[in-house]
DNA sequence: CGGAACGTTGACTGTCATCAATCTCTGTGG
DNA sequence: CCACAGAGATTGATGACAGTCAACGTTCCG
C-alpha cells in the first residue's frame, strides 16, 4: 500500500476539457520511506480527529475528511475537504474554535512527525517536495471553492460541488459521473454554506430540470459532465483539478 | 534586502488574542541564496501578471497583490490575498478563466524558476522548506477567508476584513489599528463577494455604529480590536494569522 | 414496532443585488 | 487658482432569493 488509492474505484473520464494548459497533471507518488517513518491510523465515520501538536503530519491513504471549524456563533463550518493524497498539517488550519477533521467514510491515515526526517536529506528533500506539491494543489482547490462560494449562484454552486464529489469518489461513463454522497445534506449544506432545507429545495430544483439524478437517498448522478462544463466556468476547473489528479492515481 | 519586509511600516500590535498555543507565530526568513537566482520584477499598481510558465515560482518582496480570476459569467472575483513574504507559484492557482495577478500598490516581486535549485540540494532543502510553510500558512488565511465568506454576516465579513488588512498595513496603537486601504471599495467588494453599493452600505452602518471610522476616502480606523475579537472568533483567529506574522517581519 | 435521524415542503421574513440618480473626490488643463 | 471631467462612492427604491420555523414524510436503526 505504498500509493494512496482513492476510496472507490475510478475509471478515465472521456470528456475533454478546456483547463489551461500550464497546470500539471498530479504530484509524483508518495515515497515509500513514509510508511517507515507513519503511524498508520483507521478512523471511522463521523470520528473526529483534533490537533494535539503542530509537529504532527497527516497523509490521507483512503477516504474523505472534511476541516470543521466553529466559526459563527453556533454554526458549524465545513472549510475544506481531504481527499486520499492529501497531506494535512495544522498549520495549514486557520486557529479557529473547534478546528479538527471529521471523517465523512471511514478512513487511513498515516500520521507522521514534522521533524522525523531531519537525519535522512534525501528523503526530506522528497518528502517536503511532495508536501510542498500537494499543499499547492490543496491551495488551489481552496481557490476554486472560494470561487464556487462567491460567483456562482446556489443551483450552481451545488451542481458544481456535485460534480467534484463524483469525479474524486465516484465512476465517469458516457459523459455521466455517479457516486455516493459521503455527506449528508447538511454536511453539504455547510460546506456550501447553504441552509439544509435551501440546499433540499436547490437539489430537487436540479433534478426537475435534468441537471442531475438520484437513486435513494445518497447516489446522485450528475447527468451531462460537458454541458455543465460548458454552461459553468467553474466546472472546466473541477475537471482540471480533480478529473485529471483521478487518472493519475489510477 | 534579503528579507521581505511590509508595505508600510509596523510596531507590534499590542492587544493580546486568545489564539490556539498549537500555531505558529511566523516563518523563517527567507534565505539569501534566493536572491542571486531570482529576478527582480517592479510591477505598478493596477497591473496584471499572468502566468506564462507553470514551473514559475514568485516571491512577494513589497507590495500588496490579489489573485484574481473571472469565474461567473463576467464578474471578477478576487480570490487571495498576497503579502510580503509569500510565496506564490501557479499551481497553487485554480485554472479559472482570467486568472492571474494583479497588483494593488506598487511592488517588488522576485521571480524564479523552481527547477533553478535542483544542483544544490542543501539550498532546495531550505527552499522547498521556506515555500511549503509560505504554502501553508496562505491556506491556513484562505480557510479563514473562506469561514469568513460563509459563516458571516456581511457587516462582519466586512469588519473582519478590515482588521486583517489594517493588521498588515497599518500601525497597532492602543487597541486601535489604522491603515489606508489600497485596494478600492469595488476591490474590496469583488473579494469579499459583496456588492460595492451594499458594501458602502454595510461600512456607512459600521461607521454609524462606531467600529471603524474613516478619514478621507481610503484610510481606515478599526475602533476596538479587543471587543471585535471578543465578539467574533474569526477576528481572533485572524489577530493569531496576520499580527503575529506582522511581528516577525518588523 | 417504535424511535431517531434525516430529508422534504410550505409560508413568512430579512437581506442583499440591481438599477438609477446623486454626490464627492482627484487630477488635469486652462 | 478655478473649472471641468471622470472615476469612485453613496443613497434610495425595488425585487429576487435564501434563511427560519414548523410540519410532515422517509429511511434506517435498535
Amino acid at each position: 500500500m505504498a500509493l494512496p488509492q482513492a476510496g472507490m474505484t475510478a475509471s478515465a473520464p472521456s470528456v475533454q476539457t478546456n483547463a489551461l494548459p500550464m497546470h500539471r497533471a498530479g504530484r509524483p507518488a508518495l515515497p515509500e520511506l513514509l510508511e517507515g517513518h507513519g503511524i498508520a491510523m483507521k478512523v471511522r465515520r463521523r470520528q473526529r480527529i483534533t490537533f494535539a501538536s503542530s509537529d504532527q503530519i497527516y497523509v490521507v491513504q483512503s477516504g474523505l475528511l472534511v476541516l470543521s471549524a466553529n466559526a459563527g456563533s453556533d454554526r458549524r463550518q465545513l472549510l475544506c475537504l481531504l481527499y486520499p493524497g492529501d497531506v494535512f498539517s495544522p498549520a495549514q488550519a486557520p486557529p479557529l474554535d473547534g478546528i479538527g477533521m471529521i471523517a465523512m467514510t471511514d478512513c487511513e491515515l498515516s500520521r507522521l512527525r514534522a521533524s522525523a526526517f531531519e537525519q535522512d536529506q534525501e528523503a526530506t528533500l522528497l518528502i517536503n517536495r511532495y508536501i510542498a506539491e500537494s499543499t499547492s494543489s490543496m491551495h488551489a482547490r481552496a481557490m476554486l471553492h472560494i470561487a464556487r462560494l462567491s460567483s456562482l449562484p446556489s443551483e450552481t454552486r451545488v451542481a458544481a460541488f456535485l460534480l467534484e464529489l463524483a469525479l474524486r469518489l465516484g465512476r465517469v461513463s458516457n459523459d455521466q459521473v455517479s457516486c455516493d454522497l459521503p455527506l449528508s445534506r447538511s454536511d453539504i449544506a455547510d460546506y456550501l454554506s447553504l441552509n439544509a432545507d435551501t440546499l433540499s429545495r436547490i437539489m430537487t430544483r436540479l433534478k426537475e430540470r435534468g441537471t442531475i439524478a438520484t437513486i435513494g437517498r445518497s447516489r446522485t448522478i450528475v447527468k451531462s459532465v460537458k454541458k455543465l462544463c460548458q454552461d459553468v466556468p467553474v466546472c472546466a476547473a473541477t475537471m482540471a483539478l480533480h478529473a485529471q489528479q483521478q487518472l493519475e492515481a489510477s
